[in-house]
DNA sequence: AACTTCATGTAACGAGTTACATGATTAT
DNA sequence: ATAATCATGTAACTCGTTACATGAAGTT
Protein backbone atom coordinates (compact mmCIF):
# COMPACT_ATOMS: atom_id res chain seq x y z
CA UNK A 1 0.00 0.00 0.00
CA UNK A 2 1.25 3.38 -1.09
CA UNK A 3 2.07 6.54 1.32
CA UNK A 4 -0.80 8.15 -1.01
CA UNK A 5 -3.55 5.41 -0.01
CA UNK A 6 -2.69 5.60 3.83
CA UNK A 7 -2.80 9.62 3.62
CA UNK A 8 -6.34 9.24 2.19
CA UNK A 9 -6.90 6.45 4.71
CA UNK A 10 -5.96 8.80 7.57
CA UNK A 11 -7.71 11.79 6.34
CA UNK A 12 -11.06 9.51 5.86
CA UNK A 13 -10.84 9.69 9.90
CA UNK A 14 -10.30 13.09 10.24
CA UNK A 15 -8.99 16.61 8.59
CA UNK A 16 -5.49 16.48 9.53
CA UNK A 17 -1.58 18.39 8.67
CA UNK A 18 1.15 16.59 7.49
CA UNK A 19 2.85 16.62 11.00
CA UNK A 20 -0.38 15.02 12.62
CA UNK A 21 -1.02 12.57 9.88
CA UNK A 22 2.84 11.85 10.84
CA UNK A 23 1.86 11.04 14.49
CA UNK A 24 -1.04 8.56 13.44
CA UNK A 25 2.16 6.44 12.20
CA UNK A 26 3.75 7.27 15.29
CA UNK A 27 1.90 7.15 18.04
CA UNK A 28 -1.80 6.17 16.36
CA UNK A 29 -3.80 3.74 15.31
CA UNK A 30 -1.87 3.04 12.22
CA UNK A 31 1.91 2.76 14.64
CA UNK A 32 1.41 -1.22 14.78
CA UNK A 33 1.10 -2.07 11.50
CA UNK A 34 2.03 0.56 9.12
CA UNK A 35 4.53 3.50 8.61
CA UNK A 36 5.46 6.39 7.22
CA UNK A 37 8.03 9.58 6.99
CA UNK A 38 7.90 13.17 6.27
CA UNK A 39 9.78 12.43 3.61
CA UNK A 40 7.05 10.68 1.89
CA UNK A 41 4.09 12.16 3.78
CA UNK A 42 4.76 15.65 2.48
CA UNK A 43 5.49 15.03 -1.08
CA UNK A 44 1.88 12.91 -1.20
CA UNK A 45 -0.07 15.76 0.37
CA UNK A 46 1.18 18.05 -2.45
CA UNK A 47 0.54 15.54 -5.05
CA UNK A 48 -2.78 14.30 -3.85
CA UNK A 49 -3.92 18.00 -3.85
CA UNK A 50 -2.78 18.63 -6.99
CA UNK A 51 -4.78 15.71 -8.22
CA UNK A 52 -7.74 17.26 -6.80
CA UNK A 53 -8.15 14.45 -4.04
CA UNK A 54 -7.59 16.93 -1.27
CA UNK A 55 -8.06 20.36 -0.49
CA UNK A 56 -5.78 22.62 1.85
CA UNK A 57 -6.56 25.60 4.24
CA UNK A 58 -3.36 26.89 5.71
CA UNK A 59 -3.68 28.10 9.02
CA UNK A 60 -1.30 31.07 10.00
CA UNK A 61 1.20 30.62 12.80
CA UNK A 62 3.51 32.74 14.77
CA UNK A 63 7.00 31.91 14.77
CA UNK A 64 6.31 28.90 12.46
CA UNK A 65 5.05 27.45 9.26
CA UNK A 66 1.98 27.93 8.51
CA UNK A 67 -0.33 24.94 9.39
CA UNK A 68 -1.76 23.29 6.00
CA UNK A 69 -5.18 21.25 7.11
CA UNK A 70 -5.67 18.79 4.62
CA UNK A 71 -9.17 17.50 3.93
CA UNK A 72 -10.53 14.53 1.27
CA UNK A 73 -12.27 15.96 -1.59
CA UNK A 74 -15.53 13.69 -2.74
CA UNK A 75 -12.74 12.26 -5.62
CA UNK A 76 -10.72 11.38 -2.95
CA UNK A 77 -13.11 10.17 -1.10
CA UNK A 78 -14.29 8.21 -3.71
CA UNK A 79 -10.68 6.84 -4.40
CA UNK A 80 -9.81 5.75 -1.23
CA UNK A 81 -13.71 3.59 -1.12
CA UNK A 82 -12.47 2.21 -4.08
CA UNK A 83 -9.05 1.39 -2.74
CA UNK A 84 -10.57 -0.34 -0.20
CA UNK A 85 -12.22 -3.28 -2.81
CA UNK A 86 -8.90 -3.27 -4.12
CA UNK A 87 -6.91 -7.07 -3.63
CA UNK A 88 -4.98 -6.47 0.28
CA UNK A 89 -1.85 -7.25 -0.35
CA UNK A 90 -0.59 -10.14 2.29
CA UNK A 91 0.86 -8.96 5.50
CA UNK A 92 4.65 -8.71 5.76
CA UNK A 93 6.33 -9.70 9.15
CA UNK A 94 10.01 -8.70 9.17
CA UNK A 95 11.86 -10.15 11.73
CA UNK A 96 15.55 -9.82 12.64
CA UNK A 97 14.90 -10.83 16.26
CA UNK A 98 13.75 -14.31 14.74
CA UNK A 99 15.88 -14.37 12.52
CA UNK A 100 18.90 -14.38 14.81
CA UNK A 101 17.00 -16.48 16.78
CA UNK A 102 17.97 -19.84 14.19
CA UNK A 103 21.55 -19.06 14.52
CA UNK A 104 21.01 -19.40 18.79
CA UNK A 105 23.89 -22.16 18.59
CA UNK A 106 26.39 -19.76 17.32
CA UNK A 107 25.66 -17.52 20.77
CA UNK A 108 26.85 -17.43 24.03
CA UNK A 109 23.52 -17.60 26.32
CA UNK A 110 24.36 -14.45 27.69
CA UNK A 111 23.92 -12.71 23.75
CA UNK A 112 20.52 -15.05 23.67
CA UNK A 113 19.45 -13.37 27.20
CA UNK A 114 20.13 -10.49 26.16
CA UNK A 115 18.09 -10.61 22.98
CA UNK A 116 15.42 -12.43 24.75
CA UNK A 117 15.06 -9.65 27.37
CA UNK A 118 15.33 -6.41 25.08
CA UNK A 119 12.39 -8.31 22.89
CA UNK A 120 10.77 -8.98 25.58
CA UNK A 121 10.55 -5.18 26.82
CA UNK A 122 10.09 -4.20 23.52
CA UNK A 123 6.88 -6.25 23.17
CA UNK A 124 5.36 -4.96 26.25
CA UNK A 125 5.92 -1.56 25.80
CA UNK A 126 4.26 -1.72 22.67
CA UNK A 127 1.36 -3.64 24.48
CA UNK A 128 1.16 -0.67 26.75
CA UNK A 129 0.96 1.69 23.83
CA UNK A 130 -1.53 -0.55 22.18
CA UNK A 131 -3.87 -0.28 25.42
CA UNK A 132 -3.66 3.71 26.21
CA UNK A 133 -3.76 4.16 22.19
CA UNK A 134 -6.29 7.40 23.01
CA UNK A 135 -6.37 8.20 18.87
CA UNK A 136 -7.92 4.87 18.23
CA UNK A 137 -11.40 5.91 19.05
CA UNK A 138 -11.87 8.34 16.09
CA UNK A 139 -12.78 4.80 14.16
CA UNK A 140 -15.65 2.50 15.50
CA UNK A 141 -13.49 0.03 14.58
CA UNK A 142 -10.07 0.80 16.39
CA UNK A 143 -11.39 -0.84 19.06
CA UNK A 144 -11.14 -3.80 17.72
CA UNK A 145 -7.64 -3.23 15.55
CA UNK A 146 -6.34 -2.50 19.15
CA UNK A 147 -7.59 -5.71 20.79
CA UNK A 148 -6.46 -7.76 17.74
CA UNK A 149 -2.83 -5.86 18.49
CA UNK A 150 -3.11 -6.94 22.13
CA UNK A 151 -3.73 -10.10 21.47
CA UNK A 152 -1.47 -11.01 19.25
CA UNK A 153 1.58 -9.00 21.08
CA UNK A 154 0.37 -10.95 24.45
CA UNK A 155 0.20 -14.09 22.51
CA UNK A 156 4.28 -13.55 21.62
CA UNK A 157 5.05 -12.78 25.02
CA UNK A 158 3.62 -15.60 26.63
CA UNK A 159 5.72 -18.06 24.03
CA UNK A 160 8.81 -16.25 24.69
CA UNK A 161 8.40 -16.33 28.33
CA UNK A 162 7.51 -20.03 28.69
CA UNK A 163 10.05 -21.03 26.37
CA UNK A 164 13.39 -18.91 28.30
CA UNK A 165 14.85 -21.36 29.32
CA UNK A 166 14.86 -23.92 26.67
CA UNK A 167 15.94 -20.92 24.33
CA UNK A 168 19.01 -20.05 26.47
CA UNK A 169 19.76 -23.68 26.83
CA UNK A 170 20.39 -23.22 22.66
CA UNK A 171 23.52 -21.14 23.38
CA UNK A 172 27.41 -22.54 22.70
CA UNK A 173 29.60 -22.55 25.22
CA UNK A 174 32.11 -20.20 23.63
CA UNK A 175 32.39 -17.12 26.21
CA UNK A 176 33.50 -14.24 24.19
CA UNK A 177 32.90 -13.71 20.31
CA UNK A 178 36.39 -13.49 19.19
CA UNK A 179 36.51 -17.55 19.68
CA UNK A 180 34.27 -18.76 16.67
CA UNK A 181 33.33 -22.33 16.70
CA UNK A 182 35.99 -22.62 13.71
CA UNK A 183 38.62 -21.14 16.01
CA UNK A 184 37.89 -23.43 18.56
CA UNK A 185 38.07 -26.71 16.08
CA UNK A 186 41.41 -25.33 14.49
CA UNK B 1 19.24 -6.13 7.75
CA UNK B 2 20.52 -5.93 4.72
CA UNK B 3 20.30 -8.51 1.99
CA UNK B 4 23.89 -9.30 2.13
CA UNK B 5 23.90 -10.67 5.98
CA UNK B 6 20.46 -12.53 5.15
CA UNK B 7 22.76 -14.82 2.55
CA UNK B 8 25.38 -14.88 5.09
CA UNK B 9 23.30 -16.60 7.69
CA UNK B 10 21.57 -18.94 4.91
CA UNK B 11 25.54 -20.07 3.70
CA UNK B 12 25.92 -20.30 7.92
CA UNK B 13 23.25 -22.89 7.58
CA UNK B 14 25.13 -24.58 4.62
CA UNK B 15 26.37 -24.25 1.60
CA UNK B 16 24.37 -23.12 -1.09
CA UNK B 17 23.68 -21.81 -4.79
CA UNK B 18 21.38 -18.23 -5.23
CA UNK B 19 18.90 -20.12 -6.43
CA UNK B 20 18.56 -22.68 -2.90
CA UNK B 21 18.92 -19.73 -1.11
CA UNK B 22 16.38 -18.11 -2.74
CA UNK B 23 14.21 -21.15 -1.87
CA UNK B 24 14.84 -20.90 1.54
CA UNK B 25 13.39 -17.49 1.94
CA UNK B 26 10.46 -18.50 -0.25
CA UNK B 27 9.26 -21.66 1.55
CA UNK B 28 12.22 -22.27 3.89
CA UNK B 29 13.32 -21.31 7.63
CA UNK B 30 13.33 -17.28 6.82
CA UNK B 31 10.27 -17.50 4.71
CA UNK B 32 8.12 -16.45 7.72
CA UNK B 33 9.70 -13.56 8.37
CA UNK B 34 11.95 -12.30 5.80
CA UNK B 35 12.33 -12.02 1.87
CA UNK B 36 14.60 -11.67 -0.88
CA UNK B 37 14.38 -11.36 -4.27
CA UNK B 38 16.69 -12.56 -7.37
CA UNK B 39 17.75 -9.45 -8.09
CA UNK B 40 19.02 -8.76 -4.90
CA UNK B 41 20.20 -12.12 -4.01
CA UNK B 42 22.77 -12.44 -6.85
CA UNK B 43 24.28 -9.43 -6.69
CA UNK B 44 24.97 -9.54 -3.03
CA UNK B 45 26.67 -12.84 -3.49
CA UNK B 46 29.01 -11.72 -6.20
CA UNK B 47 30.27 -9.01 -3.87
CA UNK B 48 30.22 -10.77 -1.02
CA UNK B 49 32.71 -12.90 -2.95
CA UNK B 50 34.52 -10.26 -4.36
CA UNK B 51 35.13 -9.04 -1.13
CA UNK B 52 36.19 -12.62 0.35
CA UNK B 53 33.76 -13.38 2.53
CA UNK B 54 32.22 -16.26 0.30
CA UNK B 55 34.51 -18.83 -2.26
CA UNK B 56 32.24 -20.06 -5.41
CA UNK B 57 32.85 -23.68 -7.10
CA UNK B 58 30.64 -23.89 -10.32
CA UNK B 59 29.39 -27.13 -10.92
CA UNK B 60 29.09 -27.77 -14.56
CA UNK B 61 25.38 -28.93 -16.13
CA UNK B 62 23.80 -29.87 -19.27
CA UNK B 63 21.63 -27.43 -20.93
CA UNK B 64 21.44 -24.58 -17.99
CA UNK B 65 23.48 -21.93 -16.34
CA UNK B 66 26.64 -23.55 -13.94
CA UNK B 67 25.30 -24.01 -10.69
CA UNK B 68 27.51 -21.88 -8.54
CA UNK B 69 27.54 -23.13 -4.94
CA UNK B 70 28.77 -20.36 -2.18
CA UNK B 71 31.04 -21.44 1.36
CA UNK B 72 31.51 -19.03 3.67
CA UNK B 73 34.67 -18.34 4.00
CA UNK B 74 36.68 -17.19 7.53
CA UNK B 75 36.36 -13.74 7.15
CA UNK B 76 32.70 -14.91 5.69
CA UNK B 77 31.45 -16.69 9.17
CA UNK B 78 33.41 -13.90 11.16
CA UNK B 79 31.32 -11.37 9.79
CA UNK B 80 28.35 -12.95 10.24
CA UNK B 81 28.77 -13.71 13.80
CA UNK B 82 30.23 -9.92 14.27
CA UNK B 83 26.70 -8.83 12.97
CA UNK B 84 24.62 -11.44 15.50
CA UNK B 85 26.59 -9.35 18.06
CA UNK B 86 25.03 -5.79 16.49
CA UNK B 87 21.87 -3.85 18.05
CA UNK B 88 18.81 -5.75 16.74
CA UNK B 89 16.25 -3.88 14.68
CA UNK B 90 12.75 -3.77 16.11
CA UNK B 91 10.40 -5.79 14.11
CA UNK B 92 8.01 -4.87 11.58
CA UNK B 93 5.01 -5.66 10.97
CA UNK B 94 3.10 -4.28 8.38
CA UNK B 95 -0.45 -5.25 7.35
CA UNK B 96 -2.98 -4.09 4.66
CA UNK B 97 -5.74 -6.43 6.28
CA UNK B 98 -5.42 -4.34 9.55
CA UNK B 99 -5.09 -0.85 7.74
CA UNK B 100 -8.55 -1.88 5.76
CA UNK B 101 -10.29 -3.17 8.87
CA UNK B 102 -10.17 0.16 10.51
CA UNK B 103 -12.26 1.48 7.89
CA UNK B 104 -14.65 -1.55 8.46
CA UNK B 105 -17.69 1.09 8.76
CA UNK B 106 -17.07 2.27 5.26
CA UNK B 107 -17.41 -1.32 4.06
CA UNK B 108 -21.01 -3.53 3.34
CA UNK B 109 -20.60 -6.58 5.33
CA UNK B 110 -20.26 -8.66 2.52
CA UNK B 111 -17.04 -7.39 1.52
CA UNK B 112 -15.87 -7.50 5.12
CA UNK B 113 -16.52 -11.02 5.41
CA UNK B 114 -14.27 -11.61 2.30
CA UNK B 115 -11.54 -9.74 3.45
CA UNK B 116 -11.92 -11.83 6.72
CA UNK B 117 -12.34 -15.19 4.51
CA UNK B 118 -9.33 -14.49 2.49
CA UNK B 119 -7.58 -13.51 5.54
CA UNK B 120 -7.95 -16.66 7.68
CA UNK B 121 -7.30 -18.82 4.55
CA UNK B 122 -4.04 -17.16 3.88
CA UNK B 123 -3.36 -17.29 7.83
CA UNK B 124 -4.08 -21.68 7.70
CA UNK B 125 -2.22 -21.76 4.83
CA UNK B 126 0.65 -19.86 6.44
CA UNK B 127 0.42 -22.44 9.60
CA UNK B 128 0.01 -25.49 7.39
CA UNK B 129 3.38 -24.32 6.04
CA UNK B 130 5.04 -23.87 8.99
CA UNK B 131 4.03 -27.17 10.51
CA UNK B 132 5.27 -28.60 7.40
CA UNK B 133 8.48 -26.82 7.03
CA UNK B 134 11.16 -29.95 6.17
CA UNK B 135 14.01 -27.37 5.67
CA UNK B 136 13.81 -25.83 9.49
CA UNK B 137 16.23 -28.72 10.73
CA UNK B 138 19.51 -27.28 9.41
CA UNK B 139 19.35 -25.90 12.70
CA UNK B 140 18.83 -26.89 15.99
CA UNK B 141 17.02 -23.77 16.58
CA UNK B 142 14.42 -23.99 13.96
CA UNK B 143 11.66 -26.13 16.07
CA UNK B 144 11.88 -23.19 18.37
CA UNK B 145 11.03 -20.61 15.16
CA UNK B 146 8.87 -23.06 13.79
CA UNK B 147 6.79 -23.04 17.06
CA UNK B 148 6.58 -19.55 18.05
CA UNK B 149 5.43 -18.98 14.03
CA UNK B 150 2.59 -21.36 14.43
CA UNK B 151 1.85 -20.12 18.19
CA UNK B 152 1.25 -16.39 16.98
CA UNK B 153 0.21 -17.84 13.42
CA UNK B 154 -2.68 -19.55 15.46
CA UNK B 155 -3.04 -16.77 17.95
CA UNK B 156 -4.44 -15.00 15.40
CA UNK B 157 -7.26 -16.90 13.51
CA UNK B 158 -8.24 -17.56 16.82
CA UNK B 159 -9.26 -13.82 17.50
CA UNK B 160 -10.53 -13.22 13.97
CA UNK B 161 -12.65 -16.45 14.66
CA UNK B 162 -13.99 -15.40 17.57
CA UNK B 163 -14.49 -12.13 16.62
CA UNK B 164 -16.22 -13.02 13.39
CA UNK B 165 -19.67 -11.98 14.00
CA UNK B 166 -18.25 -8.84 15.91
CA UNK B 167 -15.95 -7.58 12.74
CA UNK B 168 -19.00 -8.25 9.99
CA UNK B 169 -21.31 -6.14 12.18
CA UNK B 170 -19.13 -3.05 11.61
CA UNK B 171 -19.97 -2.68 7.69
CA UNK B 172 -22.29 0.26 6.81
CA UNK B 173 -25.52 -0.43 4.89
CA UNK B 174 -24.44 0.75 1.53
CA UNK B 175 -24.97 -2.44 -0.83
CA UNK B 176 -22.85 -1.63 -3.74
CA UNK B 177 -19.82 0.22 -3.92
CA UNK B 178 -21.21 3.18 -6.20
CA UNK B 179 -23.56 4.37 -3.41
CA UNK B 180 -20.97 6.31 -0.97
CA UNK B 181 -21.78 8.04 1.98
CA UNK B 182 -21.61 11.02 0.36
CA UNK B 183 -24.10 10.55 -2.43
CA UNK B 184 -26.56 8.98 -0.24
CA UNK B 185 -26.19 12.57 1.82
CA UNK B 186 -26.50 14.50 -1.65
C1' DA C 1 21.95 25.33 28.52
C1' DA C 2 19.84 21.64 26.17
C1' DC C 3 16.19 19.09 24.48
C1' DT C 4 11.53 18.26 22.82
C1' DT C 5 7.47 19.75 20.31
C1' DC C 6 5.53 22.09 16.62
C1' DA C 7 5.76 22.76 11.42
C1' DT C 8 6.91 22.28 6.41
C1' DG C 9 9.71 21.10 2.77
C1' DT C 10 13.62 19.27 -0.54
C1' DA C 11 17.38 16.60 -2.50
C1' DA C 12 20.52 13.05 -2.49
C1' DC C 13 20.94 8.54 -1.72
C1' DG C 14 19.95 3.69 -0.77
C1' DA C 15 18.07 -0.64 -1.43
C1' DG C 16 15.38 -3.66 -3.36
C1' DT C 17 11.72 -5.08 -6.87
C1' DT C 18 10.05 -6.00 -11.51
C1' DA C 19 10.79 -7.28 -15.77
C1' DC C 20 13.63 -8.92 -19.20
C1' DA C 21 17.02 -12.17 -21.44
C1' DT C 22 17.93 -17.32 -22.16
C1' DG C 23 16.81 -22.04 -22.31
C1' DA C 24 16.62 -27.24 -21.19
C1' DT C 25 13.96 -30.62 -18.55
C1' DT C 26 10.15 -32.62 -16.26
C1' DA C 27 5.54 -33.00 -14.78
C1' DT C 28 0.42 -32.34 -15.77
C1' DA D 1 0.49 -28.67 -25.12
C1' DT D 2 1.28 -26.07 -21.08
C1' DA D 3 3.14 -24.99 -17.04
C1' DA D 4 6.44 -25.45 -13.48
C1' DT D 5 11.23 -26.23 -11.98
C1' DC D 6 15.92 -25.41 -12.48
C1' DA D 7 19.51 -21.67 -13.10
C1' DT D 8 21.92 -17.11 -13.44
C1' DG D 9 22.21 -12.49 -14.36
C1' DT D 10 21.33 -7.25 -15.50
C1' DA D 11 19.13 -2.75 -15.97
C1' DA D 12 15.61 0.27 -15.35
C1' DC D 13 12.63 1.77 -12.19
C1' DT D 14 10.02 2.62 -7.92
C1' DC D 15 9.61 4.12 -3.63
C1' DG D 16 10.87 5.62 0.46
C1' DT D 17 14.36 7.01 3.99
C1' DT D 18 17.91 10.07 5.85
C1' DA D 19 19.65 14.18 6.41
C1' DC D 20 19.51 18.86 5.85
C1' DA D 21 17.46 23.65 6.05
C1' DT D 22 14.82 26.90 9.21
C1' DG D 23 13.14 28.51 13.49
C1' DA D 24 10.12 29.74 17.59
C1' DA D 25 8.14 28.23 22.08
C1' DG D 26 8.01 25.51 25.87
C1' DT D 27 10.07 22.15 29.04
C1' DT D 28 13.78 20.10 32.03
Amino acid sequence: MHVRTLCLGALALGDASGYEIKKLFEEGVFSHFSEASFGSIYPALTKLTDDGLLTCQAHSQEGRPDKKVYSLTELGRKTFQEALFQPIQPDKYRSDFLFSLVFANQMPAARISEILNNKLEELKEELKRIEAGGGVSKAPSGDLVKEFGAHVTVSMIEFLEKNRSRIEALGCETETRSRTPCEAIG
